[in-house]
DNA sequence: TTTTAAATAATAATGATTACGATTTACACA
DNA sequence: TGTGTAAATCGTAATCATTATTATTTAAAA
């Protein structure tokens, strides 16, 4: 998903437009990787020195919701990233050392089968960590 | 795995047996289930009103470290259970209302194939959530 | 029993996240 | 193009999980 696209998004939602929404989301697409909310503060502070993680935390959560991110929990803290967008559901790999990420197109509750009879099944995670083809 | 094999395994890596640790093992033993540190500070208060999260923490980590304990991260907080102990590398489902938990034999990483070339792999995660029979 | 390193207790510090009242801003509509 | 208003942001403080620190206690080896 682009800046374009997103903001596009949040506006069918009924969202407003404002610059500091329009530079996290510049922010996030610089990279395919999940930011920590702290990254997002510091970059963003070059430009709006007065953000608060108030901004910072509203809005990431607001784009989660509306499905214009994607979030999971890395080391005990949130992180965020753009949506893939072009294709459904999928997992990550996402490399230790810097953090990109690849999409995973098999997804283990395919194969399941038998195994959660009686089981009411309502979210899953898969995610692998490493080291991508570069830092290894 | 029983509290009696996990102290005999602290004791095989050189730790010590305090009524704390065992204190903190059988609340463990109790279901099959993730639990916060914070819930076994609640439980083992009863007995050792003066147990700090220290003592909880630094027990936690250390019985994750010689694998008496498994750890994982729900809802941003950090969650330990007992090891299986009885089979080897496997997943859960984690019941969101109980907290109750199930084995699942089939790994992903089996079916990944091609998927990853060129990436190291150090470590995955798969995590499934809902509603176990008796909740749902 | 004595000794000593390991473990615990009590408390403070840290860091991520959330909360909140005051101010500013996007934008619908005149 | 102005104006009103709800939404969004700012500035700051509070909360909560986790980690750190130092003094005291304890398990267990000799």
């Amino acid at each position: 998903m682009n800046v374009k696209t997103a903001i596009q998004k949040l506006k069918e939602n009924g969202y407003k437009h404002t610059k500091q929404r329009e530079r996290i989301l510049s922010i996030l697409a610089e990279q395919e990787q999940y930011f920590a909310a702290k990254d997002i503060l510091k970059e963003i502070q070059a430009d709006f020195p007065s953000v608060s993680y108030d901004t910072i935390y509203r809005n990431l959560y607001l784009m989660a919701d509306v499905e214009i991110l994607e979030a999971t929990e890395l080391d005990g803290e949130k992180h965020f990233r753009l949506g893939c967008g072009t294709h459904g559901h999928h997992h990550h790999f996402i490399c230790t050392d810097c953090g990109k990420t690849k999409s995973i197109e098999t997804c283990p509750m395919d194969e399941l089968g038998e195994d959660l009879r009686g089981y009411q099944v309502e979210n899953h995670k898969f995610e692998i960590y490493g080291k991508c083809p570069a830092c290894s």
